[in-house]
RNA sequence: GGCGGAGUGGCGGAAUGGCAGACGCGGCGGACUCAAAAUCCGCUGCCCGCAAGGGCGUGUCGGUUCGAGUCCGACCUUCGCUACCA
């Protein structure tokens, strides 16, 4: 019989707050769990069904390990600052904090709704000044240590919007809002010296219990060993230096490249070439990173110097071209164009010579239709003739040291963190800059700041709180709108005047700590108290989505591993293990195909034609289109899905991803007041594998609501007080057994499905035994908590329900018999050379001979067996026996 | 192009190298009902067969094994990430 989900779930989230149920403490002596969601950014759209996939696994865990006898620490908070709000303020002019704190006061009444097992009195906001404080603590020493500093960058400055824009927002060189020109621009921004940690970033990733983003994070910090290599440059006293990782390719170098923002680059040019490299440079300066990617044909200009090999003298251009990174290795490289992909397209387009100097099987080969990128063989090489590829790299490398002309090297392609940002709701970065001024800088007097001179803000004075803005457009000031903020950002102090640094830190900085203070979170004179730390620390488990798998990520092990270095935390890494939820798509749609007059095409006979959106018919490259059909058009028929119109037409069942345009969209909101918050828990944990991907499917919520149902109306029964048949106390605990190790090994399906048969059975017996009913309840806890506590605590103690002091979140999880787990008698199946043909009931430890005589004991066994002879017997026991007969 | 997943009924999915398809959805049949919904019970991979039973089945091809969804090799499809990093 269905319950009424919305007063039982409102009631018991009542109760968890009145009794702080879910207070995280810790006791000597017990083992602790961490278990840690990563924070939402609370949008103004409100939670997606996304979230609670996440947050349901850690809650399950948490609220597992509670009834274990675990302490446990299961936090939630606030990734607040972002762009959206402050896009909001400029359109409406409401302040962000206001904005964000409606929105966050939507997103927490939606995780109250949900039920989930936080200890709210530990809830953090990224944005409030008591954590932003730690933030700039945090700050400034990285600042301390040399690890945040200034440089000039090159940004996508747009003059008429008066702006930086992110790559995405520039469409061919034009702003994507106005069409206004954009153009990049040297600015001075702070970085973070996380290249000073990619060795240990990288390494300290194996001891790791993380999925494929440990592969990620190494890509991205792309460790690479080469060689560095001086180049004499002809009738100059510079010389131009390469990186390379393969420096036994050297005699091959028949050109170098430049890259146009060398600062060497226009230097060597000679007059005659001036002026097309400097046309050359300038166009690079203004394409993005996008444009220049997007664009993948070659293109270059000679700048008329020469360059030296120096393995061999010979003379070679040096050319530049926008394939060549200034931001990677040295900035130039040496073209290998027989052994290197992009060189070789390079020489061919124009006309450089291309020289064999690695071959797979030491022969030369003549002209070369490709670059040969593997190992193989030195040839043409000098001294080093014969060598393989590994060989030769080690000879070589020493003996361009040993001659002063080049040196081992290791290279990342890891960049520095680029850290400030020109936009206003964001922590403002604690550092202020002398100024030279007649007057009063905040009159509109003249003034001067002396970047080159940061000084931090004393610890004493922090938070330095944003101040309020009358506008938060960016004003036309590369500075941000903060140098609006004419009160805020100039001061005097013992006679002089000063400015604020009015760049504000990017959205990460806030969630790069805190899980750390989560520990302690109203802690106003340390960052959190140490002993806080000994209590909590590692996160045991953290969960949340695998887009942040390389940044968030990164950027909080590189924190981590900085405030490891001064003694604030004493492990070297935060989160031991890590997984990520899959995302959720929408209810699958049925699509058929249609060719323009109308007539149907099979979805197995169409492809995809040019476009990602453009289908054709196999074979004959007829365009049709993707139409929606209805679920009453289509028939399930042999072998699939089909239309009804003529039962042939094979029609796709299709799973989008949720987004507004498709209207496949659910709602958490709608989800809870239809179906309750335990059936949307539980729901989304029998979808499938927390890691994967799913589709939603409305009709599986229902029946998951079916089930709990169903465990309502069996727990309500009269329940018989004598002990379980022996049937049902073997399916007990076998149960109890395969839930506690799935939820252990984050298998919630299998634990769901496992209760789901659990109450088949309970519900075929005319009264349920109530240590049936009372482990069934306990161990539907975690997953659907509402209803547990419901069941736990209602009835009397005479007949009907369990009729237990509340909270079952405090009741000890049981613990199964091993000895009965196990089944004495088995069903095995028969083959015959290897078909299955019977099945014997057998005791689990039959022997061999036992074992043949139940198999024989079977009619169709037997008729497989006649005239032939057993030659061969497979027995294992409990699992199969396996007749080999001839 | 590179890296990493994933291909199992009509759908979501389950299976320490050992009876493929648990559990759920959907479908079909039945009970209850004046009727419907809800609920309960049964059946449900495909093909042949009245049945007993048989044949075929985990993307494709090959291999290892008494035995392969699972292990190995090649390929196809698909999703995600990444993309001139020398």
């Amino acid at each position: 019989m269905a319950y009424d989900h919305l007063e039982i779930e409102g009631r018991w989230q009542r109760y968890w707050e009145d009794h702080q149920t879910f207070r995280a403490l810790r006791r000597a002596g017990r083992p602790k769990l961490y278990a840690l969601d990563m924070f939402p950014y609370p949008s103004g759209h409100g939670l997606h069904v996304g979230h609670p996939e996440g947050y349901t696994a850690t809650d399950i865990v948490a609220r597992y390990r509670r009834m274990c006898g675990w302490d446990v620490l299961h936090p939630m908070g606030w990734d607040a600052f972002g762009l959206p709000a402050e896009q909001h303020a400029i359109q409406t002019g409401t302040h962000p904090a206001s904005t964000t704190a409606s929105n966050v006061a939507t997103f927490r009444r939606q995780l109250r709704m949900l039920g989930f097992s936080y200890d709210w009195s530990r809830e953090i906001d990224t944005t409030d000044p008591g954590y932003m404080k730690w933030t700039q603590w945090i700050f400034l020493k990285l600042f301390a240590k040399g690890l945040a500093f200034q440089a000039e960058v090159p940004v996508n400055w747009c003059p008429a919007l008066g702006t930086v824009l992110a790559n995405e927002e520039v469409i061919d060189g034009k702003s994507e809002r106005g069409g206004h020109p954009v153009v990049r621009q040297p600015l001075r921004q702070w970085q973070l010296r996380i290249t000073a940690y990619a060795d240990r970033l990288a390494a300290d990733l194996d001891g790791l219990d993380w999925p494929e983003t440990k592969a990620k994070q190494r890509e991205w910090i792309g460790r690479s060993e080469g060689a560095e290599v001086d180049f004499r440059l002809e009738g100059r006293s510079e010389s131009l230096r390469v990186y390379t990782t393969r420096p036994d390719t050297l005699f091959g170098a028949t050109y170098m490249v430049i890259a146009p923002d060398h600062p060497l680059t226009v230097t060597i040019a000679t007059p005659e070439q001036r002026p097309a490299v400097e046309a050359y440079v300038a166009a690079a300066r203004s394409k993005s990173d996008l444009e220049r990617t997007a664009c993948r044909e070659k293109t270059g200009v000679f700048t008329g110097a020469r360059a030296v090999n120096p393995v061999n003298g010979e003379p070679i251009p040096v050319f530049t071209a926008d394939y060549v990174l200034g931001s990677y290795g040295t900035g130039a490289i040496m073209a290998v164009p027989a052994h290197d992909e992009r060189d070789f397209e390079f020489a061919t387009r124009f006309g450089l010579p291309i020289v064999e100097v690695v071959s797979p099987d030491g022969a030369l080969h003549g002209p070369l239709a490709n670059a040969f990128t593997e190992p193989g063989i030195a040839v043409q090489s000098g001294q080093f003739t014969g060598q393989t590829t590994a060989e030769m790299k080690g000879d070589i490398t020493a003996w361009l040291a040993a001659k002063g002309l080049g040196e081992a090297k290791v290279n990342y392609k890891l960049r520095d963190w680029v850290f400030s940002r020109q936009r206003y709701w964001g922590e403002p970065i604690p550092i202020y800059f002398p100024v030279r001024t007649a007057g009063d800088p905040r009159g509109g007097d003249p003034y001067e700041i002396d970047y080159s001179r940061p000084i931090a803000v004393d610890q004493s004075e922090l938070p330095l709180r944003l101040p309020d803005l009358e506008d938060y457009k960016p004003g036309g000031d590369p500075a941000g709108p903060l140098a609006k903020a004419l009160e805020w950002r100039f001061f005097q102090k013992d006679g002089a005047w000063y400015a604020r640094e009015t760049n504000t830190m990017p959205q990460w900085a806030g969630s790069c700590w805190y899980y750390l203070r989560y520990l302690d979170p109203r802690n106003d004179t340390a960052i959190f108290d140490p002993a806080a730390y000994d209590e909590w620390m590692p996160v045991d488990l953290y969960v949340g989505g695998a887009e942040h798998a390389v940044l968030h990520l990164l950027y909080a092990r590189f924190w981590h591993k900085v405030l490891f270095d001064i003694g604030v935390v004493k492990h070297p890494e935060p989160f031991q293990k890590l997984v990520h939820q899959g995302m959720i798509l929408g209810d699958p749609q049925l699509i058929a195909y249609q060719k323009a007059d109308g007539s149907w095409v099979s979805s197995d006979r169409v492809t995809t034609g040019a476009g990602d959106e453009d289908y054709v018919e196999a074979g004959t490259g007829v365009p049709v289109t993707a139409v929606r059909v209805g679920d009453d058009a289509v028939e399930k028929k042999a072998g699939g899905l089909r239309l009804k119109v003529d039962g042939e037409t094979r029609v796709q069942s299709v799973a989008f991803k949720m987004s507004k345009a498709r209207g496949n969209v659910v709602n958490p909101d709608d989800v809870v007041r239809e179906y309750g918050a335990d059936s949307l828990r539980v729901y989304e944990m029998f979808m499938g594998p927390l890691e994967q991907v799913k589709p939603w499917q409305t009709a599986g919520l229902k029946g998951v609501r079916r089930f709990l149902d169903r465990v309502h109306t069996v727990a309500r029964r009269p329940l018989s007080d004598t002990p379980p048949d022996p049937t049902t106390q073997k399916l007990l605990h076998k149960t109890l057994k395969k839930v506690s190790e799935d939820i252990e090994h984050l298998r919630f399906n299998t634990a769901i499905a496992a209760m789901m048969e659990l109450v088949n059975h309970l519900a075929s017996l005319e009264a349920p035994p109530r240590q049936g009913i009372e482990w069934l309840v306990l161990m539907l806890a975690p997953f659907a908590p509402h209803l547990a506590e419901e069941l736990w605590s209602s009835g009397d103690a005479a007949g009907g329900g369990l009729a237990r002091p509340p909270s079952i979140a405090d009741v000890a999880w049981p613990a199964y018999d091993p000895s009965l787990v196990v089944d004495e008698v088995v069903e095995i199946g028969v083959q015959v050379n290897g078909k299955v043909r019977g099945r014997a009931l057998l005791a689990r430890d039959a022997s061999e001979a036992e074992a043949r005589e139940g198999a024989l004991a079977d009619e169709n066994v037997r008729r497989f067996l006649e005239g032939k002879s057993i030659r061969k017997l497979v027995y294992v026991p409990g699992r199969i026996l396996n007749l080999i007969v001839g």
